[in-house]
DNA sequence: CAGTTCACTGAATGACCTTTCAATCAATAA
DNA sequence: TTATTGATTGAAAGGTCATTCAGTGAACTG
């Protein structure tokens, strides 16, 4: 493996530890030690590979958004054309093994947490959230002229995107097994055939979204 | 003042200093002397009313989760007999300063990402969601024997709970100002609306619930 | 007024953790 | 094989923080 590549490799093993502790231990108790056993490796490679504990965490938090908005963009290209299949294609995502699983929805609410805290952690989630809620709209505004419109079409769409952040919340509370994770995504089923009763979705029991 | 009465202001006040705290430097920046500073007392005082820091944050998730308890009493108590009124009442008082404060806001967030990691903080916060998603369905079973029925009625409900708690988060991340608070519970009033269109709810502009 | 109680103070203690860095080791090149 | 480079290790330093506790003083009590 080129030198390049074994950097980059050893820095996402890390990351992925550092989601673990998070998962397990909490924000408050995150220790750079626990960081290093989890990835099975001397604490010192820590501050080796990130600048300082701070760092480890925003590249933690840029590494958990980035997988996120390029799992999204996957989703949406691999969907059908119409703006319904796109948003339920969108929710199966949202509570998908790879982007929902417990340790990341874990670290994902720790971030949130801190974010008034720590102006940098603030502004990731924002842009996260900012282009989660312009693609529900469009989806939603597409949909809405297909099946028929509404005024309150923005208020409808941030009501999307804020129940999937409150289903992560409740996943993170009671746990997010697979189990948990389809019921949640039935929710979200409810509300979007609550709002196109004649659109047809396909069934939640179906796939676990296994694309992507 | 008798004794109790000034042991009881006492350890609010501290508990009060302790929500402050995690609002302006998050759970991970909290420390027991910045507590005390906020109070405006020496930092051996809370090691006098609170066996641990622990314990201190314990008490702090209790404090806030009876008073949330306590005024969804009060509000409900308060509002007018059909279930869709008290829908909106508890909407509005979920969006209220007195229970959606900047502050208050902060501190539920730190307790629900942490909640993984404490039990006991866990079951505190699962518990006030059981309560609230309990009256969600018993309300909104009530709403659709007066609008309609529908099957979905559970995940309705669900749906209502995560809803409130994600835009909970969006306002952690954004800042709870009062017109931030207006406009999540517009999102909330749009989704009720799209469920029960007949019933014609007050006007979200028209009072900041002061009731309660 | 002397005695007692008790909230309160803040210096001292000790645990814990991040960060630094000298030494070691492995891989590659010469 | 030997030299060089760069990753890895973990001991040590330094700082932070929760917690303890002896002492202070204010407010009651008899």
């Amino acid at each position: 493996m080129p030198k390049e590549a074994q950097t980059a490799q050893r820095r996402r093993q890390l990351i992925e530890a550092t989601i673990a502790v998070i998962a397990k231990q909490g924000l408050t108790g995150l220790r750079i030690a626990d960081v290093a056993a989890v990835a099975g490796v001397s604490y010192g490679v820590v501050n080796f590979y990130f600048k300082s504990k701070d760092q480890l965490l925003a590249d933690t938090l840029e590494h958990l958004a980035a997988d996120y908005e390029e799992a999204a963009a996957e989703a949406l290209a691999a969907a059908g054309p119409s703006a319904v299949d796109q948003l339920h294609a969108v929710i199966a995502l949202d509570f998908s093994d790879r982007i929902a699983g417990r340790r990341q929805i874990a670290a994902w609410t720790a971030f949130w947490s801190e974010s008034r805290a720590n102006p940098a952690f603030r502004r990731r989630c924002v842009a996260v959230q900012d282009r989660f809620l312009a693609m529900c709209r469009r989806l939603m505004r597409e949909a809405l002229v297909e099946t028929g419109r509404r005024e309150d079409l923005d208020l409808l769409a941030a009501a999307l995107n804020n129940l999937v952040t409150g289903l992560w919340v409740e996943l993170q509370l009671r746990g997010a097994t697979r189990e948990a994770r389809l019921e949640a995504r039935r929710v979200c089923v409810a509300y979007l055939r609550a709002l196109f009763p004649q659109a047809a979705p396909g069934d939640v029991e179906a796939d676990e979204e296994t694309a992507a």
